[in-house]
DNA sequence: TACAATATTGTAATCATTACAAATAAAGAG
DNA sequence: CTCTTTATTTGTAATGATTACAATATTGTA
């Protein structure tokens, strides 16, 4: 089975109707795992789509981020923030209430063999969910609508 | 000692002069950990310093920035790029080719006592360095100048 | 005090992203 | 097939965080 085929498929699972250009920025994604941004994006479509609007792209990312299909690599805050603790730590973002939890990361020790040879001058783990409090504030939603689902792969 | 000479202190230890701006910039990241963004410490200091300007918060940030006295929370950069793995899996990006690189994160198994209770939905794991290529191509450069250093607190 | 170096400020530019409304294409009903 | 509705795509304009830059103010030193 070709890409574009792939393609098509995983868009119908995802109950996204496989238009030609969804069609062709998934199968660049899945053919061209480098991270790539929008403009790049763009760019790699322009030729083969010459109608292509970049408005296009962004939307169809966001459909695609909704439904799970892609993820944004990093942690994008809309403003950077800033933090005086230097030592290597975790952070915990929740996604109700936006704040910022630390954690200590010490006991993560990690060989990883993809990095031989790497310079690794800087270890950053970033989580997300919902914190201890903005669960149970929401305990009554939490048992009735799907606006807190358990723990996926994690 | 209070926490203006403790900014004090570290400045000095820096080698960056003392100025009123900057001991009370830092003084606040020190006393309000919330991993404040520019706004938030432009707001919060402009009653003590009603000629402040939003421009001196983020010279002065880039400052520290530079002298390691603050780290950036998250992982930033200039646009979002995306990944079509939506496993969770650990990316180390090269601050020299820019290229960001995959790698297993499985055998990471972290207890995280600060977050008991939390609902963890995404982890993520960022490294960044020099990867193998780069440290090769530039081996002259790395013996003899600063640009490459030894890992440092990793 | 006077000079030079450093800090701070305000305005304007940049650039990725978003909002929005118009245009186009596709699907469904008659 | 044709009309009507809905979904998709597009282009332009706005937003908002950050940066560039030149002007002003402050500090340290002779």
């Amino acid at each position: 089975m070709n890409v574009l085929d792939s393609a098509v498929k995983l868009l119908q699972e995802n109950e996204i109707r496989p238009s030609l250009t969804r069609i062709h920025i998934l199968a660049y994604l899945l053919t061209n795992p480098v991270h790539p941004t929008v403009e790049q994006i763009y760019q790699a479509l322009l030729p083969q789509i010459p109608t292509l609007s970049k408005t296009t792209v962004y939307n169809t990312l966001d459909l695609f981020l909704a439904k799970k299909l892609v993820k944004p690599v990093g942690v994008e805050y809309k403003e950077k923030h800033y933090d005086a603790n230097t030592q290597n730590h975790g952070h915990f973002f929740c996604r109700v209430c936006e704040k910022i939890f630390d954690f200590d990361t010490h006991y993560i020790e990690t060989e990883t063999p993809e990095l031989k040879g790497f310079q690794i001058e800087a270890k950053n783990v970033y989580y997300s969910g919902v914190c201890l409090d903005c669960r149970h504030k929401n305990k009554h939603k939490e048992d009735k609508n799907e606006k807190f689902e358990g723990n996926q792969d994690c």
